[in-house]
DNA sequence: GTTTTATTCGTACGAACGTTTAATATCCTG
DNA sequence: CAGGATATTAAACGTTCGTACGAATAAAAC
């Protein structure tokens, strides 16, 4: 088996229980087994039980992030030959799917951890997390600016924040308990229609004074 | 010592570090230790390291929700004697004020966990929470659905979860490595600020099409 | 084809975990 | 004040944890 193979089979199984139970209720024995590599694979492939999270939260908020801001780019390039800004829908649209698109591929493991990963702190992974949404939150926050010119910087953050906080327990839903509350409500394999509805709750959130 | 005195000192310890490092990487030698109780204390007064979790999120939660029930009746009672319906924004505030007003009171280590049990389901405990829950999740659909009655069940359901994830994201903001990516806009300490700002994206939000 | 490097494997280590037990101390009641 | 119930204590239990190490195997380089 190549090298690369062991890495991808660890990564999944990792992936896998980690959004099931936790990172620190996962073992490396349960990790490794479920991986069907050997104990200490993981130790040599990624350092430690750590290397091994830092890695996996790296795989799963890139792809996300470089999304966020090609969408981005486009809208601003598309706005620019129109001579226009770009609408607050489409702004937070670029932030939000992404991120919701990813219930649909994978197995929704990867946004299960993503929304774990913020509420629960582990030493060092802040670092890895700050050093990839910076610039996206950077670029959103200046971007929002733009089409609420009327709202002040501390709004524009802390709506940013609630915006976070509901998006994160959309793709953390299936997990929670609060969904057996709801049942017969919800369809929770429709995420078009729910990416729209959180749109929807966004914008009219940073609109409103 | 009498029996009383040594629970709630491991309540207020098992609170402050399940806050800061979570429910599986908090060890019973720790929370025995900061309590300055015996190790087996645990064990004694509450049957297990879990049976303390259980009777821990009790006391976090059960206040909160008959704050929310006893805010929800005064506004309804109000809005009878006047012959007309609970406003949509009043609702709502029934719902979040007495959850962000734990940030004031107590030293916030409450809401921290409130918030972090949402993300990290475990077994047993979604039978406490949702018991707990229930009723006041179906009163506040039934006076959101009252304000807005155009809007289905279903709309009203799923933008019910994207205000708890607000919410739960703001109780447990202080935690999470986003606020380091927003330094120097937001007052951390500014709870009725906050909430306002909150109570606002939250009725906008389920206001709008 | 042989040497060298990279990877996999089985195994063991020390530490830390949650829990249990039996003895001791404290409290309350009769 | 005696005595049974309740609470605290120190010590140890068996288990599981993450990690380290050397041998064995596979892959690559010369």
């Amino acid at each position: 088996m190549s090298s690369q193979q062991t890495k991808d089979r660890i990564l999944q199984a990792a992936q896998e229980l980690f959004a099931e139970k936790g990172f620190p209720a996962t073992s490396m024995r349960e990790i490794t087994s479920r991986a069907e590599v050997n104990l200490a694979a993981i130790n040599y492939h990624f350092g430690s039980k750590e290397g091994l999270l830092h890695a996996l939260m790296k795989q799963c908020i890139e792809p996300i992030n470089e999304e966020r801001l090609r969408q981005l780019d486009e809208a601003e390039a598309l706005a620019r030959a129109e001579g226009s800004h770009v609408p607050l829908r489409d702004t937070i649209r670029c932030f939000l799917e992404p991120a919701v698109r990813q219930l649909t591929e994978s197995d929704a493991e990867m946004p299960c951890i993503l929304a774990r990963m913020h509420h629960e702190p582990h030493p060092g992974l802040d670092e890895v997390m700050t050093k990839i949404l910076a610039p996206v939150v950077q670029r959103f926050i200046i971007a929002v600016q733009a089409a609420l010119p009327q709202r002040t910087p501390t709004e524009i953050v802390l709506r940013g924040h609630f915006m976070i906080g509901a998006m994160l327990h959309l793709l953390d839903m299936r997990r929670s308990f609060l969904s057996a509350l709801t049942d017969g409500h919800l369809d929770p394999n429709d995420h078009g229609f729910m990416l729209e509805q959180l749109i929807t709750f966004c914008t009219a959130g940073f609109q409103n004074d």
